[in-house]
DNA sequence: TGTACATCAGTGAACGCGCGTTCACTGATGTAC
DNA sequence: TGTACATCAGTGAACGCGCGTTCACTGATGTAC
């Protein structure tokens, strides 16, 4: 590969080996020296498409949101339960994409609502978790409840997610039980009693 | 101050100036030189007590998964809900101690598991959670299902407090609310109904 | 159609910085005799 | 009680390393005339 215009594609293969470092090393191994060296180029190429390490993790964090985004839609038009549907994507979306899940939130990695894309892209991640709410709640709730009950259904998910991550849970496990099954027994415990709402208010 | 014997509690000086970076500016900014410079010592001294960046985490971890064990051993003694108030202790320890909470569960900072100190505690804490979970749930349920309950209501209280650390929260409370009213609110919800435990199985 | 110039996507050498780590040293305290 | 030695809790100079960053350069492509 010599110098000069090329397929352009650069910016993607960058991406691409910042995933693989996150995924396998973690973000402390992120540097755009070491981005560089995976991708195959000069240390200095990926400077083309990223003014720095931050805005890389902007633009896995965008693609990160919007899979998310993606998969909600996607479970809120499922037959069924949709908040069931809903908790399973959060934890499939973090099993299946580590690096990513890992970037979205955490502040001190990257300053997400400093980037046009990733902060939209997780205004549209929330977005689709409020429609999950209005479409599960009574509709006759005012918009702080319909927050607050989003905010509970997202801290469920994402605390068990994390803990799945962060390897906590796994080590915990007894010889008998499979990761699957305490995901599905937690989604089961996990679910609000949309029945009794009203009535815990 | 000259060299020689003094008062021997360097190995303090350097914890709080570790706390203090971690809440400051975040773990990234935490190497042995910069914890040295800050407790007014030579880079070299904090090596007389920690072997590394890691072994000074783990302590950290150790003195928060202590902290959160005691906080758990209070609530368990109050009257009233339990499991109020123990997801109210987890939520109060990470606010009051952000520094101490992230290192507790980011394998990626420091491997818990490998310091005996940081471990025992770990499981100190994780022993609080089940003895509230064989209070709160019938007495007959299997050794799993308990451990399934007691990863529910952990992945609540964690997910909330992660996410209000972490501040996407924050960001999107609405002008009227605060964040007390947000936690009292998700609070409520997300207590499990123990009296619909057996029907969900 | 040819020429001249701008731009784009890189390369590669050089720099200063903070880091972890090694090493020789210092001076006060504790201990054996 | 005095002396000799070990240990403990540091100091401070020196090193090599990977990092971000600056800079001069290269060669293919696009564009004006």
């Amino acid at each position: 590969m010599g110098p000069g215009r090329r397929d352009a594609h650069l910016r993607e293969t960058v991406l691409r080996a910042a995933v693989d470092i996150l995924e396998r090393e973690g973000a402390g191994a992120l540097s755009m020296r070491e981005v560089a060296r995976r991708a195959g180029v000069s240390h200095q190429a990926p400077y083309h498409y990223f003014s720095d390490r931050a805005s890389i993790l902007a633009s896995i964090a965008e693609e990160g949101f919007n899979m998310l985004a993606d998969s909600f839609h996607v479970a809120l038009t499922e037959a069924g339960d949709v908040s069931e549907a809903c908790f399973t994507a959060y934890i499939n979306m973090a099993r299946e994409h580590p690096g990513h899940f890992r970037v979205m939130f955490r502040p001190e990695m990257c300053a997400i609502d400093e980037y046009e894309g990733s902060r939209v892209a997780g205004e549209r991640a929330f977005g689709a978790l409020m429609q999950l709410v209005r479409r599960v709640a009574p509709g006759d709730i005012s918009q702080d409840e319909a927050f607050t009950w989003a905010v509970a259904l997202w801290s469920q998910a994402h605390g068990f997610a994390t803990l799945l991550l962060d390897g906590p849970l796994l080590r915990k496990l007894s010889p008998g039980q499979t990761v699957e099954s305490l995901i599905s027994g937690v989604a089961r415990l996990s679910l609000l009693d949309t029945s009794g709402m009203h009535g815990r208010h």
